[in-house]
DNA sequence: CTTATTGGATAGTGACAGTATCCAGTCGTG
DNA sequence: CACGACTGGATACTGTCACTATCCAATAAG
């Protein structure tokens, strides 16, 4: 199919094809001849998959571009893809390498030890965590990492029930494929869940506020451009 | 005390706290003459929450700026200001009323409504959910809401525990503060230390990966496509 | 043969979150 | 009291990100 055929089955504009194709998240079509080019369903999988780290992940162009490059990579084992796609999309690692940090990382260090858990050194997500714990700090008094128990058990078994899911009988890349968007939507449904329930109980404990209109927020201030979506956050 | 020495005690610059005062984050200090103000301890503590919201919630400056607003007015009841803080916390719901996603609401309604939650109509974190179901199916096929059971599970038992934790017999505005702190700290707890212990289990199934210079990532790299830097690892 | 499209290159846009510069009024030291 | 350093406030500038828009020459379609 062409360019713009591509587009319409995708709902991104072509002027943004263009642009991920530039950028390399998504690989170029079959140059039929100077100005033209075939792409096929792989492309437009390949599109959708960008579309849902974007505007689901909100992982930034880049971090797309550097995870899907090791997804592709063929002679990758199974395993550095996946670490590799979880430091690729989480959060940017704080530049912040106060000695407070680094204390509050080996605190982490040690509870992620005492759970367990054996994870690379460099995991974005330690850190990530020691900021949490930094954070908590500054504004609540002193904790320790302890206060993480809770939030770790639940995590323990929430990835343990979903490796169980993940079957590598298939396609390595569809397996791939898998843990990417599991790791981006499951987490923002996972999110999304956990503020859903608060609200629930919050409303049960302090009384349910009275109705009103709804709460109108965060307008991104863009027209109603149909089919581009600007997220900020 | 002095602008400089709020920015010295907060590490926030100088020209920043400028900027949050400005935008309504932080309160003025009481000027003492025509260009010489006073901040306190208040202050203080505001900016320290400011910075947590922007740097560990990554929530925008306009969102903390309507937070706040809510937290600071006096006459709000509590579950109000719990429900405010919850919406503006939250992800920006998405300008994409599209049929799919409608359905998808509408799923997401019952699937909430199934599990005895009651909460807002206009809850964003609703829509957030539909989304995530929307994506889910646009890559990985057809899917129900039930996808989610176990995600709810677990955010139903923290949630319980969370609340179980809240002391309303504390001044109501430090009540908040934890919420608004909770809801945003906690969050990202939670979602690093499901990577961890994904990284972990998904180590142990899949083979632990290879000792290697630890991952660069993210790097802006203008000019080359971020394909580049991936590869040869 | 003419005209409409297409792919590719280059430049422009708008939101966001700060930074930097100016300026006039004050403090505090000699 | 003189005077240079500092302060708060207003205004303007910067950099990044993710797109958009414009051009252009080479086809492809009619």
């Amino acid at each position: 199919m062409r360019m713009s055929e591509l587009s319409e089955r995708s709902g991104v504009p072509v002027a943004t094809i263009k642009y991920y194709l530039r950028e390399g998240l998504v690989p170029a079509g079959i140059s039929t001849s100077a100005t033209q080019a075939a792409y096929d369903d792989s492309h437009l999988e390949r599109l959708r998959l960008v579309r849902v780290l974007r505007e689901i992940g909100q992982v930034p162009v880049a971090a797309v571009g550097a995870v899907l490059a090791a997804v592709d990579d063929p002679n990758l084992p199974l395993a550095d893809v996946i670490a590799l796609a979880h430091h690729g999309l989480g959060p940017p690692p704080p530049v912040d390498p106060t000695d407070e940090h680094r204390r509050a990382r080996a605190e982490v260090d040690a509870f992620v030890a005492r759970r367990g858990w054996s994870v690379e050194a460099g995991a974005p997500s330690i850190d990530a965590l020691a900021a949490a714990l930094v954070a908590l700090r500054s504004v609540t008094g002193p904790c320790t990492a302890d206060v993480f128990v809770p939030y770790a058990d639940a995590a323990d078994e929430l990835a343990r029930f979903e490796l169980a899911w993940i079957d590598p009988s298939q396609g390595v890349g569809d397996t791939i494929g898998q843990i990417v968007v599991g790791t981006v939507v499951y987490e923002q449904a996972l999110v999304a869940l956990r503020r859903l329930a608060e609200e629930h109980y919050s409303g049960e404990r302090f009384g349910r506020r009275a109705d009103r209109p709804p709460t109108k927020r965060r307008r991104p201030t863009q027209g109603t451009s149909p089919g581009a979506e600007a997220n900020g956050r």
